[in-house]
DNA sequence: AAACTATATCGTAATATTGCAATATAAATT
DNA sequence: AATTTATATTGCAATATTACGATATAGTTT
């Protein structure tokens, strides 16, 4: 075996499932980040920015984009790529609930 | 070569990878929602609630624990576990954090 | 068109994850 | 003390991820 079981678990589960595994790598944390910094979205040099050979950092934006999590657009030559504002909205949402709800049962034992 | 890079990032990046990789699996989010969902945290009986064997939920949840997303007490011959509020409260903060500076700069060229 | 620039893909080695049967551990019950 | 119950650990096979050199692709510049 090896192989995630999705089918056993709802749509819902594996969605948010797969943006936070796509998030789970420093380097697409720097990424995301990367792209929060900069102004335009017209950005080709992420590369430079990352301690990664070219092709890895071809890899994680691949993954990041297959996750739904940026965008890319061809600009010329270049790649302009950006973040896709919907899918951090829905990871927001999520955590926002999931606090929201433990801030009202604090009776815990733990 | 295979194994992550972790030195090049910081400890924030990293802290953040770690918890979102440990929730990239549809099982740990599954675990979490079931924690979430009951009452009290006197849960022993996570395993009968998903799809995967007994050694394998003892996996993921330690995998959760490891990450500090919950936290288990041993309650007799049973183990209680819980959500870590700390590390869900951080991951909310995260998100809110980037979708209010995603909010602001609406002028984006994508 | 040749050279350059930016990015993607291929191939592959090293490592990590997923899942489970078998077994171990340890408290509770009989 | 033997049995049961709840959970963890071990060992292993299948699969996935990480990283990068080499190479391909495609637009840009000279």
């Amino acid at each position: 075996m090896g192989a995630t079981k999705t089918e056993h678990f709802t749509d819902y589960q594996n969605h948010i499932a797969i943006l936070t595994k796509a998030l789970g790598h420093p380097a697409r944390i720097a990424i995301i980040e990367y792209l929060m910094s900069v102004e335009t979205c017209i950005c080709g040099d992420i590369v430079n920015e990352l301690p990664l050979a070219q092709p890895t950092v071809s890899q994680h934006l691949k993954e990041l984009k297959n996750a739904g999590l940026i965008k890319g657009n061809i600009e010329g030559n270049a790649i302009c790529y950006c973040i896709d504002e919907k899918s951090l909205t829905k990871l927001r949402d999520y955590f926002v609930n999931i606090s929201d709800s433990l801030e009202k049962k604090k009776s815990n034992c733990c």
